[in-house]
Parts: structure tokens; sequence; C-alpha cells
DNA sequence: GTCTATACCCGGATAGAC
DNA sequence: GTCTATCCGGGTATAGAC
């Protein structure tokens, strides 16, 4: 949320730059219909003007969802540098993958739901977002975890994602679209239960 | 599946009848690169034809998604019958739903990835997907569930989905397709941590 | 910055011969 | 059952006027 907040104040008006305006409407749109299953016909309706004006704005449908993901991306490898001075605790970990899916809630079914984005990705990105995965995956797991170890982390990485989903759709965002805490506490817990076995 | 089968010899090849050939290569390619980005060209071009050669077996494209997902849906639905006359303990369902991403495992990751999927199911379902969803989420979560109950069911649904996967990809699949037992307890035992609040 | 018009391509599907 | 040839629609993108 702090990489995504730095515009310059001559770039937003008051109801944003046109510029900003297709973003948003991109961004609604893409994660109702998916990537492809968006047209650029699609935002241009939405935006009021012709598919031609599009272009003037953006060069192409793939810049629009760049311009969609470098935010969140960015964010994402913040996470994973930090990962490389300290290891952090996994519920902290945790935590902050429920805000960053809560944050890019929008795109994160996009994400992982189209083939042709995760190509998009693949391009821009230094590693594979697989190998971004596995990132995750092994500093959850810790290390020199086993088998059943990695299989855990990935159930609570699952949990995460599926959860955090879960209780937005069940309404749990307030006004300024943050989690309800006692969610985020639940979802949490439930991803710490799945990491840990008991005992 | 009588005279069906005794239907020639020479129609049953040793690899299988075309239609059945079709399937196998079209499963593969939707696993790998989706429903939608993969083309009837490259179905043809895997099979050794032309496109127009697989219009005689399948009269579209979408009809080639659905004769893959009728077992499956068959043995969802049987699923979700099942629980209007008992309701089943939620370890013996979630083993159930484990038995069910394994065995259609290739289709699981098609399905909730391509928004044109989901469409071309909801055509034939007689209830929405997310109708289907929520059915086995209320029988996860239990009678009067609260609001946190219920997304500790999603959180649960989501390690089945996930870890199941994860346990796949990491080779715990044995010569005949099974899951190896250690692997799908280890699954099974995080869903549950999942679902039920320590204590 | 936005328009009209259109080029261009690609993917699904069909016609009809063999 | 498979072929060659082709249609058709829709989607991205561009040209050029205003």
């Amino acid at each position: 949320m702090s990489s995504s907040t730095d515009r310059t104040a001559a770039a937003t008006r008051r109801a944003g730059s046109t510029k900003e305006r297709i973003l948003v409407i991109s961004r609604d749109l893409f994660a109702r219909q998916g990537f492809t299953g968006t047209t650029i016909a699609d935002i241009a309706r939405e935006l009021g003007t012709t598919t031609a004006a599009l272009y003037y704005h953006f060069p192409s449908k793939a810049d629009i969802l760049r311009g969609l993901l470098d935010g969140p991306m960015a964010d994402y490898q913040r996470i994973l540098d930090s990962l490389g001075v300290r290891e952090p605790p996994a519920a902290e970990l945790l935590g902050v993958f429920i805000d960053l899916a809560v944050n890019s809630r929008e795109l994160a079914a996009v994400i992982d739901r189209d083939p042709a984005v995760l190509a998009i990705i693949d391009e821009v990105l230094p590693m594979s977002s697989q190998q971004l995965t596995e990132r995750v995956i092994a500093a959850l797991a810790g290390p020199g975890a086993d088998r059943a170890a990695t299989i855990r982390a990935h159930a609570a990485f699952a949990v995460i994602k599926g959860a955090s989903m879960a209780a937005m759709s069940l309404g749990g965002l307030d006004a300024d679209g943050n989690l309800d805490p006692a969610d985020r506490a639940e979802v949490l817990d439930a991803a710490l239960r799945a990491l840990y076995r008991r005992g």
C-alpha cells in the first residue's frame, strides 16, 4: 500500500486522469471476466470512448495489465527481498501475505486464473512466478524442511489465498477496504494451524 | 456398455478409439495451456490430423470439454446428493474431496482458472458452480455455523485443493496415479486443523 | 485526445470431395 | 474418417482526420 500511492499531485485530478480511470475500469473488468475474457471494446465502452482512444493512453492491452500489476509486484518483491535479510516468524510472514492478498484482491484472482497473464508476468519478472512461490514456501516451511513440512507450507499458503478471499466476499471489508480484524485473525489462525502440527 | 463395446474390434485399436485419444490429448493440453489457451489446431496437430477431422468426432470445442468434465461432475454430484441423505463427519468429507481432486487433477486447475470454462459448466449444471461450492462449505461448517466457522470451512477447502496439488507436483503419485498415503494423511490433517480451532 | 474507418490476424466451424 | 479450401466472427491494433 506504499508503492501504489506515490502519484504526483498533477496526475491526480478530481476524477483522476484518464490513464488512472482506465486502470480502475480494467481492474474491475479483469476481476469479473478475466484478462482474456475482457476485450478492449469492453473497457472503452465503460470508459465512454472508442477503442482507438484507449490506444492513445496505452500502447497495448498487455500494458494495461502491466500497469495494474507493477504495484503489487513491487510489494511482493519487497517481501521476497526482506526474506534474504532476516527470517521473519511464520505468523508475521503469513500476516503480510494476508494484507497483500487483501490489497490486491481484484488482481489475485486474475493472476492465477489466466495462463496468458502468467506469460505476461514471467516476461517482466527476474524469476518465474513459479520460483517466486517456491521461495515463499521455503520461507514458510523453514530451513531443512522435509516433504511433510513442505506440504504443510503449501497448505498454509492456500489458506491465506482461499480464506481471505472468502472473508472478503462474505462482506469482511470496511469502508476503507481493510479486512475486519476478527476475520483477519481467523484466517491467520487457520493458516498457522495448517502449518504446524499439534503438540 | 453392451452394444457399443462389441462394435468391430477394428474400431477399438490398442490405443483406444479416436474419440478417446482426442479426450486424452485435450485433457493434457487444457491442463498445460488452459482451455481458452488451447486451439483446435493444437489438438489436431497432436492427434496427427487436421482440424476438420476433429469435427467428425466432436461438434465443437466446448463439447470436448464437456466430454472431459462429465465424469468428475457426476462424482461431484453424487457427493452433493449424499449430503442430503446423511451428514458425514468432516474428516470423511474432506477425504472424499482429496480423492476427487487427485482423480481429476488435470481438470481441477482448468476449472477454476478459466472463466470461459465456468460458463460452459454453468450451462449444463442444475445449479451454478458457485452454489455448488457453497453447498460443500455449508456441510463442512456444520449446521448453524457462524461467520468464523464459515471462514474456517473455506480454509479447509482451500487446503484440500492447494495442498493436494502441491503433493502431486512434488511427485506424490504412484504408478497407478494414487496419492502417497503419507501425503494424503498430511493434507487431510492440515485441512482438519484449519477447520477446527484448538482446544 | 478523441473520432471514423479499416487493416489484419487468428480461432472456431463448415462444405464438399475423396 | 480424413482431406483441402474457405467462411465468418471477433479481437487487437493502426491510419489519419478533426
